[in-house]
RNA sequence: GGCGAGGUAGCUCAGUUGGUUAGAGCACAGGAUUCAUAACCCUGAGGUCACGAGUUCAAAUCUCGUUCUCGCUACCA
């Protein structure tokens, strides 16, 4: 696209059900915010859009867990993470949220477009459903044994254990959160979104329009989930918290979170409007907008796929790109809510900014680390370790350093005042450190424009670098040195200092401008240093040499960073620890709380002696056993049952080898219909116990008797 | 098992369409310097480019196989 007339920038929309972490800010906020603050610096038309996402079932259920309602948990982290992220120096133009009833209106008038063009389709299907509570059940209300792990309180979306996703039916013995109940299986009705039949405009418009501008481990994923065959997604939901589906036999169903999230970034845009006066629909409507989706790899499948044809079936222009990043991990593992292994911003807030010692610069020393590591081709890796050398050995010593002995020296040596420029006496080395100046803000340039975040960081710094050099090579502590009668240096000692320092500090004004997208609190703190108004950072005066004038007196210097301790980091690490310990305790204090609260709803109904009778328990011995091709989980044995012997497929292959099972006796259900599982037809199934932490272990008599015995 | 992304110096990462001796920053060692936050500047050491084979005059780069990490997905009575 050639410069496009305007500009709307999303980020993903926080999830308002807790605080959010710096793996959050650095893959979907911290780039945002750096390329808008670049195109504002341009005096580009930009909007920068987001808001909390406050819809779906983790809300409501989190709000019972503690005992309180949804609109509380979502009244109290809303205003947190917005406050968050203003601390941080993410500067919305717009922090909105999806329980405002403008964002009610504009999903549903999405939804009524939809559905009355005939885009979406209406299927009926069993779901589950609690009758004592008479109310279907959403994924989340649902609890019961991970197929994956063993884990008993897996929800029906997700298993918590073992962070697999699975579906409601996958679940073994379901229970309902609601009355505790067994559900039943009942028939609903739901608008579901037909991506199948978007596949050719899917495949042309990603997998050739973009080939080449869009990220590799974007264009991949989109690629994978195109040619594993596209399907029709619910877009409504049997729920009472949400965006109420705006149609009078739908009572009682709201529209899916997926679907009403996205359209967030809408509401949010309109509500700008509403603030400003400005009108929103070219930024939705007009193809001279470059729309732009920052995200994390977890949300490719939405922004790439799912939202872009709700855009296109609604008559909106599509996103340009969708810059996601992967993950950071943190000290050697993955960043996880769940186990406690996190730094929230929040956390980062309280220990730096808010410190004594801290203060905006230390929102800056953060921006700076997860820019310089941000994972924009692979996942990458937070260290204390490596944030305390990258603010001590490059902000501090590089950066800051270059711009406190530049104004040091001015003072000094200049008696306080910007030195004039003297043509005659230019050296080579002044020439060449001028066109440096232009040369690194080409350069800078291109890389944001490529969304190259960490590259384009790494060219300032170097400027600053190429500051240091050369001052050390025109050495004007030396040449002052070189003094006549009366003291003071020689005309021509002088007026080599005056051009060294006239172009040192033509650069710091430089570097405001290329730092200012990445550190707006250091860039802004340099201005008040060298005594401009904030409008010198327009980016039209990067490269240029005259922004400060000749004879202008500037400010004492102040150090722009200070160091971290040892102490410092050596505390985060330690309280790294203890919170993982912290939350370990409880998750077992949890554990045990609950076995012993759920033993009465995990036993299944009376059954009558006839039940049971009808199956046909024996004892047999595995004679053989193998892996079955293609499966993770699944052992193919040979079971002797004393009159036959029986090929039996069981999923216990994450918990035995074939080699050490072989000659155990088990206790097999006989009389089980059969059933193929990856082909092999099973016939009947073998008793296992499962313990506390998941593991299984077999159902066997305490003393080897023959094979067939009868167990009753 | 399938698909996707990765595996490059002690650490964090670049390496475009195959083309001299594989790069940067940090950390490390030596030197120089003192305007500066014991900062800067110069020099140096460091890699069998995960492993194995193939294509080619030439492979980190292309092909095939193996292996490890991350993500999605399948099997799970």
């Amino acid at each position: 696209m050639n410069q496009p007339k305007r500009y709307l920038i999303t980020s993903a929309l926080p999830y308002a059900n807790g605080l959010k972490h710096i793996g959050h800010l650095a893959g979907a906020y911290l780039p945002a915010d750096i390329y808008v603050r670049y195109l504002k610096a341009q005096k580009r038309d930009v909007v920068y859009v987001c808001g909390s996402d406050e819809h779906g079932t983790a809300i409501p259920i989190q709000a019972t867990k503690e005992g309180t309602t949804a609109q509380a948990i979502i009244d109290k982290y809303h205003p947190i993470m917005e406050q968050n992220f203003k601390d941080l120096g993410i500067d919305f133009d717009i922090y909105h949220r999806t329980s405002d009833p403008l964002h009610h209106a504009t999903a549903q008038e999405f939804f009524t477009k939809l559905n009355n063009n005939g885009d979406l389709e209406i299927k009926e299907s069993d779901q589950y459903f609690d009758e004592q509570a008479n109310s279907f059940l959403a994924d989340r209300y649902i609890k019961g044994t991970c197929p994956n792990c063993g884990y008993e309180s897996a929800y029906g979306d997700q298993c918590e254990r073992c962070g697999k996703s699975l579906s409601p039916d996958e679940l073994i013995n379901p229970v309902s959160t609601l009355s505790g109940n067994t559900p039943i299986k009942k028939m609903t009705k739901h608008w579901y979104l037909p991506l199948d039949r978007h596949e050719n405009f899917l495949r042309e418009w990603i997998l050739k329009e973009h080939a080449n501008d869009w990220r590799s481990t974007v264009l991949g994923q989109c690629k994978s989930w195109i040619d594993g065959g596209l399907q029709a997604r619910a877009v409504t939901r049997d729920l009472d918290w949400g965006v109420k589906v705006p149609l009078k036999e739908a009572e009682g169903k709201v529209l899916y979170v997926w679907f009403d999230a996205p359209i967030g970034y809408i509401s949010a845009t309109k509500q700008w409007s509403v603030n400003t006066g400005r009108d929103w629909k070219p930024y939705w409507e007009d193809k001279d907008t470059k729309l732009v989706h920052f995200i994390g790899k977890d949300n490719i499948v939405f922004h790439c796929l799912i939202f872009p044809v709700m855009l296109k079936l609604h008559g909106n222009i599509l996103p340009d790109n969708v810059p996601s990043n992967e993950f950071m991990n943190l000290e050697g593992d993955k960043m996880s809510t769940s186990r406690n292994w996190k730094i929230e911003m929040q956390d980062y807030i309280d220990d730096f900014i808010n410190k004594e010692n801290g203060g905006t610069q230390m929102a800056d020393v953060l921006r700076y680390y997860l820019t310089l590591i941000a994972p924009e081709t692979k996942d990458s890796e937070f260290t204390w370790q490596g944030f305390q050398d990258a603010n001590n050995s490059e902000l501090v010593s590089i950066f800051g350093n270059y711009v406190n002995r530049s104004l040091v020296l001015m003072h000094k040596l200049c008696k306080g005042k910007v030195p004039p420029l003297h043509a005659t006496a230019l050296t080579d080395l002044d020439k060449a450190t001028m066109e440096e100046v232009s040369k690194s803000k080409e350069k800078v340039e291109a890389l944001l424009e490529q969304y190259k975040f960490r590259d384009a960081l790494f060219e300032v710094i170097n400027l600053s670098r190429i500051g240091n050099q050369y001052m050390q090579k025109k050495e004007p502590w030396i040449v002052a040195k070189q003094t006549g009668e009366n003291g003071q240096p020689t005309i021509e000692a002088q007026e080599s200092i005056d051009n060294t320092l006239h172009i040192c500090l033509q650069l710091c004004a430089n570097l405001a401008i290329l730092i200012n997208p990445f550190l707006p609190f250091t860039a802004r703190k340099m201005c008040y240093l060298m005594k401009v108004v904030d409008k010198m950072l327009d980016w039209e005066n990067a490269g240029k040499m005259k922004l400060l004038s000749v004879g202008y007196s500037l400010r004492p210097p102040e150090l722009l960073f200070r160091k971290i301790e040892d102490t410092e980091i050596a505390y985060q690490l330690e309280k790294l620890r203890s919170a993982v310990v912290k939350r370990d305790t409880e998750a077992i204090k949890e554990t045990i709380m609950e076995e012993t609260k759920i033993e009465t709803p995990n036993v299944k109904p009376e059954i009558v002696f006839d039940d049971f009778a009808k199956i046909d328990l024996k004892v047999g011995k595995i004679v053989s056993a193998e892996k079955v091709e293609k499966a993770d989980k699944l052992l193919k044995l040979s079971v002797d049952l004393g009159f036959e012997t029986r090929t039996i497929v069981s999923g216990i292959a994450l918990h035995f080898k074939p080699e050490e099972i072989v000659g155990k006796q088990v206790t097999v259900v006989v009389n089980l219909a059969p059933r193929k599982m990856r082909g092999i037809e099973s016939n009947g199934m073998i008793l296992m116990a499962e313990d506390s932490e998941g593991k299984l272990h077999f159902i066997n008599p305490e003393t080897d008797i023959n094979a067939g015995a009868g167990v009753s």
